[in-house]
DNA sequence: GGCTTGCCTTGACAATTGTCAAATGATAGA
DNA sequence: TCTATCATTTGACAATTGTCAAGGCAAGCC
């Protein structure tokens, strides 16, 4: 397959393209490119004058803030099929964070100017981009809810319950998808924390945690836990942590 | 003046409607109507099926989420100008908050419908709402960042340079807002809380607190000590922590 | 195997924030 | 003026989370 096709593909699987013409699609191929990055790699910086937004093809990107003391805030993580980058058109042209690759991995870059011009052209584009930013702005909110509401023990509760939402009866068995360190500073703490914590749940709830790998005999107890600190009810569907898919599995 | 004309004038000072078209201006002004609320009323609550979108005319309007043991999340506290409830075009057509009037005061209310046809069949108003989704989504992200990276004085001083952001540089007076409990709430921490970092906050940098008037010779202290917990840099402009202007004075 | 490296856990302790109770202060009515 | 009410402060203490240091574990490499 050649690369332009295989990036036709993806722009297929994305959403947000749903809309487009076929010439734009075209076009966007055209000049798009998949790149390859290294574990650690930085893709780019916080406040940097954007000329590309991007698509991860495989692996797990760190979006994250850092102050001058190197203090850092992660923003998000994002999976496979995931866009990032592209809501600079709206920050003055700069990336609003600096995004780091987490493994080896390959990411689809797309020149942030057809993006741009698509979304002032075609109206259905922009209402597209509107429902997305709208997705967007709920899962932050809700993020601040949770910072503000939940404890540590909680809101790993609440990751689980999100990564094993496909409405699991009996048994369930969660992976969790990427390092513990990095799920950590997702959820806003301490790799210590996030141990200690993951006990803690592991008492008050009868999950069994094993490496990487969870299961529990139902959602039920996990859910009393940690839905209880939240404004939403279980099922959360609106919310998701990451859209692998697979991760979760019912016996 | 008419209650239309009143009501109008108010539509005219809100950036969202800057490119409506005339016609619609007149019909959203014959369909809108100005209400009274005292202080405690809700205006809706979460998860409701949202009619209307409201801006606020005076006092001050409080977004909240609450859990079912009734721990409660502050979204946002708005001033006069300010628009809500409008994202609900995005939600399902259900207010993803709860608002309450934390005085007596008064509000515009707007017909949701009329605002989702606009969007969707002028795209100037889509591009609008774009942006202003944009900004708040960029609000919300500092706010999680805050929330991670700066203790609760911090957290206070950084609230008190975006009031006092019309740079400043000599003498800076500050009239806080509204009520210390209800500020506490907005920066996500207890007024018990609240009162001691307000006091740190004092001795740290040597602000005068006197009620809710806070002075200052410089904000120079203030920066050093808040901004060193934050990614971006002071000024920061493209945060409002809300647009009455007229709160903060130079000498 | 033995080694290194990085991830994860644990312990000990400090800092921050929350909770509960009580005292103080301010304000609007009666 | 006096009082009731509410906002704010303070004290004492508990819970949560962060920090620093050390140890254990596992994967990959020599």
């Amino acid at each position: 397959m050649s690369s332009i096709d295989q990036i036709t593909v993806i722009l297929k699987t994305e959403s947000l393209f749903q809309d487009c013409a076929e010439p734009v699609l075209t076009q966007l191929a055209a000049q798009g490119r998949i790149i390859s990055a290294d574990k650690g790699q930085i893709l780019f910086v916080n406040h940097e004058e954007a000329e590309s937004f991007y698509i991860v093809v495989s692996g797990w990107i760190k979006l994250f803030r850092e102050t001058l003391d190197g203090a850092q805030a992660v923003v998000d993580i994002l999976p496979q099929g995931h866009i990032f980058g592209e809501t600079s058109i709206f920050e003055n042209g700069e990336y609003p964070y600096s995004a780091e690759a987490t493994e080896n991995m390959q990411l689809l870059v797309l020149p942030l100017k057809l993006l741009k011009q698509e979304i002032e052209n075609n109206p259905q584009m922009a209402l597209k981009m509107l429902s997305a930013m709208a997705r967007y702005r709920k899962q932050q909110d809700r993020e601040i809810e949770h910072r503000t509401l939940q404890n540590a023990p909680q809101r790993i509760g609440c990751f689980l319950l999100r990564l094993a939402n496909q409405d699991a009866q009996g048994n369930v068995k969660i992976h969790l998808p990427y390092d513990k360190t990095l799920l950590a500073s997702r959820l806003g703490m301490q790799p210590e924390t996030f141990s200690r914590a993951l006990s803690k749940l592991k008492e008050k709830t009868g999950i069994k945690v094993n490496g990487a790998t969870i299961e529990m005999d139902s959602l039920d107890q996990l859910v009393q836990y940690s839905c209880a600190a939240c404004s939403s009810e279980f099922p959360c569907k609106d919310i998701e942590v990451c859209n692998t898919g697979g991760h979760a599995h019912t016996a």
